[in-house]
DNA sequence: CTACGGATGTCCT
DNA sequence: GGACATCCGTAGG
């Protein structure tokens, strides 16, 4: 049995990433347990990356969570909204992984007394995803998955039929090397932002199985 | 359906 | 005060 310790580390943020496609990411909300399949995921690599919030080591209280132990949530606001990363790598080397989409599986009802939107409008984005689970605050910030109500599910998880690449979102105006292909979504997916219609597959969703 | 611009709440990314 | 790993409403095809 692989550990979240072991899952988010021991090989490259990016294969990580794709990895975590099709995974079961649930959160045991006051209101009743809420889930969904990861759908699109950013890789942030840390130090060298200029996108990264720890670019060249910069660290203060909001991002101290990418610093630590592998498997540990970091969430952070956004224009008045909330994201859910997770850090990777060892303690002290702080990269992320930031979850964009996530394909609704339990708590459909909730989600949308949450966020009450139709359709792949529930979850398809970090701020969305976030208001669908009805998380309004940092209070699980820099706390390890295992200790927390959320849970990256390895053995519930579905195939992706293929994963594509874009460069990160909301990153490409701010110079450097800031158009790498470090955001990784399950084509054809309607959870995966800015997934245009003409480039859904309603049939399968893009999943194998 | 898509592209664009303005609103918005934290935190100084 | 400025910046932002976003969202949504509106206008134009």
């Amino acid at each position: 049995m692989t550990t979240m310790a072991e899952f988010f580390s021991g090989r490259s943020t990016e294969t990580i990433s794709r990895e975590l496609l099709g995974k079961l990411l649930s959160y045991e909300s006051p209101k009743g347990l809420v889930s969904g399949y990861i759908v699109e995921a950013e890789a942030y690599l840390g130090v060298a990356d200029s996108a990264a919030h720890a670019y060249e080591g910069r660290r203060t209280k909001a991002n101290d969570a990418l610093y630590s132990a592998p498997g540990n949530i970091y969430i952070y606001t956004s224009r008045g909204y909330y994201a859910f990363d997770i850090a990777v790598q060892e303690k002290g080397e702080p990269q992320g992984i930031l979850v964009r989409g996530i394909e609704p599986k339990d708590g459909l009802d909730i989600m949308m007394a949450n966020r009450p939107k139709s359709g792949s409008e529930l979850t398809n984005g970090p701020g969305k995803l976030m208001q669908a689970f009805g998380v309004n605050d940092l209070h699980w910030n820099n706390t390890m998955l295992d200790q927390s109500p959320f849970k990256i599910d390895l053995q519930d998880s579905r195939e992706p039929l293929r994963i594509a690449t874009s460069a990160r979102i909301g990153v490409s105006k701010r110079g450097g090397q800031t158009d790498a292909p470090y955001r990784y979504f399950v084509a054809g997916n309607p959870y995966v932002s800015g997934m245009r219609k003409r480039d859904m597959d309603l049939e399968t969703h893009g999943w194998v199985k």
